[in-house]
DNA sequence: AGCCCAGCCGAAAACGCTTTCGGGCGGAAG
DNA sequence: CTTCCGCCCGAAAGCGTTTTCGGCTGGGCT
């Protein structure tokens, strides 16, 4: 039972009594000074603050969280962290609420609804002011339930019930903005390679486009063409369109990698891109979009953007505003060289 | 300042004193009992626990820890959570702690040194039990102090202070394991292309292949050719590679993302992979290696292994038993189609 | 029968902070 | 010179748990 060896034992921290001491005056005034209370003369103040920043006091968030009942803490459970979408939505959460004044318990149910039961009571035992859930893809979810003691937000997919509040990007104005966006670049014979049809994201892309598509009074060429997220079905599915429509100016595809596959088969064909077909993605995941032959055009879901109105909204709650229903973020589009006016 | 409307209030927490109250017993007994003191009679304890089970007690943490001093929680400050390294090493951690008994406050400091000092303190402030720092590149970064009030695990990048103890991949073990590999598949003109040599692990990986190579008395094809990251330099230095050393049979890639270039070149070349030339990468990155023409070779971090023994050299810190200096965990070989004995 | 000791249990203090409430002090009004 | 009123400040009561320490009970020993 030896002790560890020669950490130095520093001088325990400072405590709020140290301060009040110091300054000459009671706990309940160096409380109340230091949390901006009105009840305590300017004068007064300074010098408790001065105190403080002498002894650089910390309050015990345990001392403090008990009377108050708050914790200043919030839990964000994610579904995947592996995933590239919870990592953005998480980043934007976190510095949303602002380093020192909201801290983040991270959790990860890699899909599995009994951990997230798990996870869920453990952050409740911890007293977290508020929840943020994640999920991995943009389809609905069950809900955690009506009756959690604290507020509850949904980031990327939504609850299956609508008095809980959920935040997610725009799927089908993301189609829409990636068609409007060809159309801008004269194209007129467009075609759609999507991924799994099982997936709400494929299925509200491809609503956005196709009514995009008919504002302008044009056909999509072709059907949509559902298939899988993966580069080697973005390769076979571009064989088939260009021998099918070899007239075709753009393929719009799904996600980046079924785009990165379709844009290798395009090259390979001898089509040059953008000049001849003009090729865009959806996720901007840079990694992808930044390798491809040309750098591929993209539309970018604004992530970070849905985790800080995910945590504004959990604020709102705490000042006992709290909202509900699904609130859509718009996407953003990012331009790169495989698509570009036909000249 | 209206309620929020109809939240059912719900009957607050169960406390300890209730759990006490309808067990039939003090404060004091029922808490011995719950944490398994050993003062307590067993059909006593017995009558506590089933009490507290059919109230759903969860002490408040808060309370619990304000009188122990500790928290049941550490602080994981990364470096770069868009980055592909932080992630993997922060699931490992997270459960090499397990749910429930240590929660992980999420930071991330964005690279910028400044606001690292920012949420040390306000970790410290929360009275973290433990750090966990993960940097975004296995270049040793400066230490965090040695007077921190509680222990500290770098992971991934190495703490330049060998009084700290840091748990990193065997980035010269991974080269030699790749080479190995190419060696069994009967390669014997290897050369290899790297990222920026600014990088430890571009440094490293090269220097672990060369030794290996050496051990087996072959040279190097060429030079190793550092350059960058990125897929464009693997199709580069591929081009200029098969230009000049026409015979050789394999290439050592420094990153996933070099060797999706160089896959790229060689298939474009007419150059049959595995057949001809072996293509092997680093990282394991799935999103790349899956998608290649073919499929590719690459050797795992084990960054999950590496979170998971961070966070037991953690505890083995609470327990008093703190480790120093740098302690490497082993790589992993995943083989894919892209090598393949010669036949 | 008297004593001692082990085994259990409960009263109370402690942890560090917030908040309520009462009281002192000074100045203005009467 | 009183009276009253506001403004500041401090004493003290919590918040929910752990832990210490003293007391009670009952059994075994003398």
């Amino acid at each position: 039972m030896t002790q560890p060896p020669d950490r130095p034992s520093r001088p325990p921290a400072a405590k709020l009594s140290d301060v009040a001491r110091l300054a000459g005056v009671s706990l309940a005034t160096a409380s109340k000074a230091l949390n901006g209370r009105s009840q305590v003369r300017a004068e007064t103040r300074r010098r408790v603050i001065e105190a403080a920043e002498r002894l650089a006091f910390q309050p015990n968030p345990m001392a403090r969280g008990l009377p108050a009942g708050r914790t200043g803490t919030v839990g964000l459970l994610t579904g995947d962290l592996e995933g590239r979408f919870s990592i953005p939505i998480l980043m934007g959460a976190e510095d949303a609420f602002g380093v020192g004044r909201v801290a983040v318990f991270l959790c990860d149910a890699r899909g599995d609804a009994l951990r997230e039961q798990h996870h869920v009571r453990a952050l409740l035992g911890r007293r977290v002011d508020g929840l943020i859930v994640v999920g991995s893809r943009t389809d609905p979810r069950s809900s955690l339930g009506r009756d959690l003691p604290v507020p509850v937000v949904y980031a990327y997919a939504p609850s299956t019930d609508p008095a809980d509040l959920s935040i997610v990007p725009d799927s089908v104005g993301a189609g829409r903005l990636a068609v409007e966006h060809l159309l801008a670049c004269g194209r007129s014979r467009i075609a759609h390679v999507s991924g799994d049809p099982g997936y709400a994201a494929a299925r509200e892309r491809a609503e956005g486009a196709v009514a995009a598509l008919s504002e302008a009074g044009l056909p999509l060429v072709g059907e949509v063409l559902f298939g899988s997220w993966s580069e080697g079905w973005g390769r076979a599915a571009a064989g088939m369109l260009l021998d099918r429509h070899p007239a075709l100016d753009a393929i719009l595809c799904g996600s980046d990698q079924i785009a990165r596959g379709v844009l290798e088969t395009a090259r390979e064909r001898g089509r040059r891109v953008p000049e001849d077909v003009a090729v865009l993605g959806f996720d901007n995941w840079e990694i992808l979009t930044s390798g491809g032959r040309p750098p591929l055009t993209s539309v970018d879901l604004n992530l970070e953007q849905v985790g800080r109105t995910a945590a504004q909204a959990l604020f709102a709650a705490f000042e006992g505003q709290p909202r509900s229903g699904v609130e859509t973020i718009p996407c953003r589009l990012v331009i790169r060289e495989s698509t570009a006016p036909l000249s």
